[in-house]
Order: C-alpha cells, then structure tokens, then sequence
DNA sequence: CACCCTGATGTTTACGCAAACATGACGCGC
DNA sequence: GCGCGTCATGTTTGCGTAAACATCAGGGTG
C-alpha cells in the first residue's frame, strides 16, 4: 500500500479510501490511485481488512455431504446470496457423521475466520456438538426441529408430505404405502410422520412402511417388497432417488406405472422429469430457502439479536405421469 | 489473549506458543494456560494470524454451479482432502457463465482471503478471465486443455469415451450414435472426439451427432430423433443424465432397451444403477480428482514453483445391464 | 568457583489496513 | 476583511498475533 501511496504521490490513508470507495476523493486523485494501482498489481490484503475491521465478511457451512441435491442446491443458493451481500461461503464438510466428527468440525470451526455460521445437519448430531458451538456467533439451522434454540430455516416437509398423500387418496388410492428415509434423519421422521397422519385423518389403514437411506438401491430394494403386494397401488417415496429406485423395482414385477401402481416423490430433483415414466413430486424450492438462510444470518450479524423460531418454505406438487387413480378392480 | 495471560500468570507469547503448539513450553505451565483459555472461552483470531503469518490456510474454488454431479463431488472431495491438510475451502460461485460474470468472480476473488485457487471451468471461458488471474497465485484447473499454461487435473475424458464406444462395437454395434454436451464445454468436445476417432479408427460409419445440454430433458429430445431411426442400435450419451432423458425416449417409443437399441453413459453418477435399466456407464473418480487438486495446489504453495501439465485420472467401464449385443437381424 | 550452555519465559516489534483525529486550503457571509 | 465552515488530504494509532531477540535460572565442566 505504501508502494501505491508513493507512486501516486499521495498518503496510504488515501489509497485506503480509493479502495474502500469512500467518499471525499478527488476524481483527479482517485484516477491517478487506481492507476499506481494497477501498476504495481497491488491488492488489499484481506487479512489485515479483517483484523482492523473486526469481520471476516465469509458465512461458515457446515453440512454432511454435498452428494445430495438438496443440500448442493442449498449451498449453491446460500453462496450466490451471500456472494451478493459481499460474503464469500467457507465449507466444513464433517467427513464422518458421528459425534466425533461433528465435534471435529465446531473446533475447527472455531478457529475458522467466519461472521456466522449455517448448519445443515440433523438435529441429534447438531445436540452433540452444541457444546462447542461458540457461543455468540449468528448460527442458521436447516434441516432440523430446533427451532426453539435457533433460528431454523427449512422446507415445510409436512406440508409437503400432506400434498403427496393427499394427491395420492384424491385419486381414489384406499391407502398410501410409504417408502422412509433413514431413521436419524429429521426430514425423514416429520415425512413420515406427516404421511400417517392423513391416512389416520381420512380413516384409511396405515401400512407398514419399508426403510430406505435416501439412495436409489435402496429404493428399489423396498419397490421390490411392495412390487410382491397385490394390494399396493400407491408409493409415496420420501425422496425422487428412492422413487426411481421403486420405479425400477415395480418395472421389474411387470407392474406398470401409473396404471397399476402410482409413485410419488419427494425434492424435485432436475432428473425427475425424465425418468421413465416422469416422476410427480413435491417441489422444494431450495433457492428461497439458501436466500432466507443467508437473510437470517445478516439480520443477527447487523442487530445482534438470535431469533429462535422455524421459517417454513412452502413446497408444491409437481404432477407429471407416475401418479394415476388405481385399476378399477381396486377403485374405491 | 492478554486477558489469558493474565490469568495463567504469563505473557502473552506464552499463550501464543501454547495455542500454535509450540514446543519449549513446560507441561505445567501449558497446562494452566489451556486452562486460562477455556476458562476465558478464548479462540485465537484467525485475521490476526493470517496477517502475521502471510498465509489464510484457504483454498478457493471458482466453478459455475454445484448443480451437476461432477461438480459437487469435486468439491466434496477438495473440501475433505483440504481439511486433511488444514486447508478450509472458500466457495466462488460464477452467477452467470459470461465473460462478466467470470471477470466478476475473478474480481472478488483477487480480494478473497486464499492462498490458492481451483478453477473448475471450461476453458474459453477462463481464456477471457485471464488477465484478471491475480499474477502469482497457485492455480489448478479442472475441466480444461489449458495443460500448456496451468497444471490440470482432469480424468481422462478422451479414454473414457474410447472405452465406451469400444465396448459398444465389441458387442456387435456397426456404429455408435452419439449424444453430446453443450458446445462450450471442453469434456463435451473430447468425449465426442475421442468417440469419432474411434469409429474412425475402425472403419466405421459416423452419424451425425444429437446436441444436448447435459440435461435429461435435453437427452429425451435428442433421444426421440434417435428412437425414430430403425438403424440406429447403440447410443453413447455423453453423461448419465442425458443417458436417462435416452432411456425414457426409446421407452416411450417402444424400443426396448438393451434388446433393441444399447445405452452407454458417462460419469457413473449414483443413480445410474437404480435406472431402468441399470446404466452401463463410465465411471469417473472425483474423489481421485479432488485429492490431486489438492496436492497440486499445496505443491505450488509449499515449493513456490508452478508446474503446468496435465494429470489425468484414469475412468472405467461399468458394465450394467442397458448395453447388449444388437438385434439378430442388425448383427455385423 | 567462575564459566558457559541450555531451556523456559518475557519484551519488542511489525504484519497491512482503516478509524479517528489533525491539518491546511479555499470560499462565503456579514 | 475576518472568522468560520467545508472539503480534500495527511498523521497517528492500534487491531491480535508470532517472529526475533532478550533475559534469566539452573546445571554441568574445567
């Protein structure tokens, strides 16, 4: 900086002005600073920024893997807003979905130059680690039931849930089998849950439901056990990976979709459109959840306050060709 | 940090060498500082040791989106291969893939806090962003012939395309159509040059080529030219998800896949085996491509010497059920 | 017993920047 | 024409840390 200063003709606290873009500089100046500048290929140091200025300017992610679409697309979100609000996005991938591993990445995290924090992790291993959690940085949750701690951003699985086995009875379906996802998954635990209370709301039988980990293989392994029950006409998978999967298994059997079994998903994944046949699922919009993240992030780092409470992004049905009333020997 | 020294009754530097690890420190007094420090809930601050020590332990990654498999999975593994070496990652997403939006991101970038940066971009694109390159600062490219200029990784597009085609033709195919990527894109072109050289090699027949846009839809589209021509008996699409869009097409139109016309993918992404029916497919190791981003980078940062050239990683075939031998009567 | 060496700890300093305050030039109003 | 306000710019200072150097105590050696 000092170098610029020089070639400029001109004080380092100028130079620091021009580069901040602060006002009360001549535009002769300004001009000849930009200049020096570039000549000598100067760029302001962020470390030193951050340590005059107290902030880092960077959101902290911290997230299992980013293998899944939703969590992908979650990020992808949360770094344009934030790239938007001049914040750049660190990832903390927790390599090991243990406590351990959890706890590893809060302590590395601790040490990490971030203004706040997202977490996108399910609740129990969130539990775990809460010791570490520094206290006093702004922390997002998504993905998870503690909204009475934190302030927890979050599609409305239920809802969406609802809309799927609803769209399913609509159809004239007696009942809904359900395809779960894994067990230490909140998402999955409030899909299922949501799916048994309608059919117990509208009187229908709840049947046992088949246990999935969100991969496709193990979709087709619980479509395989549901593809041998003559009674099954409608699958709701807690993801679009899984419905595939179901798809392939029912394909298999020789039973068709839609017109002996219907299959809805869950995300909305680019794919779902394509499959064979097109997936009808519920749409997540992880865009909006990314920007509400990064939104609630700003408004505790700019006020100071931690906001506990659950923003709910709302989620639609995506009807495309899996889903189709029952045979009319099983009609109601 | 003072207040901590304070508390533990030494000096500042005390602290400081506990905290780095420092050797020359007697057990007992680290023992009271680390005390001091969890008493005191102290967490060094990273802005000031960045500044001090001239280096952020940062890598950024520049990229387009995380949406496609490819993409995420690199990142993941660049993340997890990083943390391993103390290294975090800072995500530098392009918003939109113009010359602007590139120049933007390289922009921010040459303000960001990194000591190397991982461009996962096509490569004109690059070409427009390079004068904007903060000059000195370790590089890795992926997805990109730029060997000449910087070092790459990339797995082996070429190879893996030959693989594909190769396998096809063993099985009987006269020829091999073929479903491109996007134009702009540098795996697109080497993957539909490798597979014309290979027809070309063997003496046989190249049709004309469908264009997509890596996405399933634009794979059924392309899929639905391909159903409607009767000699058409093997098809390479140039990633799994226009290979999906493919399957669904020759579905719809009552071609019967492998018995009447074969499918190869490229990139083995999770689902290809839960598709209907499974994929045979290319497999790509990202986890291999993110540990050589990795340690390309560190190389470059730890011994200062940039080294271009290109690594590539080895693909290879996964053999599932969507290719077979051609029809009796369409047999070489 | 004086010397030096070693190892533990303290003191000084600078990293690069920007906030706060200081300076100085100019113009305007009474 | 004197004083005061305004605006552009310069000077001082300190953010939290760790390298470099300084200090000091104890122990072994000739």
């Amino acid at each position: 900086m000092a170098d610029v200063a020089r070639l400029a003709g001109v004080s380092a606290q100028t130079v620091s002005r021009v580069s901040t873009g602060h006002p009360g500089v001549l535009e002769s100046t300004r001009r000849e600073v930009l200049n020096a500048m570039q000549q000598l290929g100067y760029r302001p140091n962020s470390a030193a920024r951050a340590l005059k200025r107290g902030e880092f300017r960077t959101i902290g992610v911290i997230l299992f893997t980013l293998a899944t679409t939703g969590n992908s697309r979650t990020v992808e979100a949360i770094a344009a807003h934030a790239a938007r609000e001049g914040y750049a996005i660190t990832l903390i991938p927790v390599a090991v979905p243990t406590q351990d591993g959890v706890l590893g990445a809060f302590t590395r995290l601790g040490e990490l130059a971030v203004d706040g924090i997202v977490v996108i992790m399910e609740v129990h291993l969130l539990d775990a680690a809460d010791l570490t959690l520094p206290p006093g940085v702004p922390v997002v949750v998504v993905d998870s039931d503690a909204g009475d701690r934190y302030p927890v951003v979050d599609a409305d699985q239920a809802e969406g849930a609802r809309q799927a086995v609803r769209h399913l009875l609509k159809l004239g379906h007696e009942t809904v089998w359900h395809v779960t996802g894994p067990d230490e998954s909140f998402s999955s635990a409030r899909r299922a849950q949501a799916w048994q209370e309608v059919l117990e709301e509208a009187g229908r039988p709840v049947p046992p439901c088949e246990h999935g980990d969100w991969s496709a293989e193990s979709g087709y392994r619980a479509g395989l056990k549901l593809a041998a029950r003559p009674e099954c006409t409608a699958i709701f998978a807690a993801n679009d990976q899984m419905a595939l999967g179901v798809l392939r298994a029912l394909h298999e059997a020789g039973r068709r979709v839609p017109e002996d079994v219907s299959v809805v998903g869950f995300d909305d994944i680019p794919d779902a459109g394509s499959f064979t046949p097109p997936l009808t699922t519920i749409h997540q919009d992880w865009a909006e959840i990314g920007r509400r993240c990064v939104q609630g992030l700003l408004e505790q780092i700019n006020r100071h306050t931690l906001r506990p409470g659950t923003v709910l992004i709302p989620t639609a049905l995506i009807e495309r060709e899996s889903a189709a009333p029952p045979p009319a020997d099983q009609r109601q």
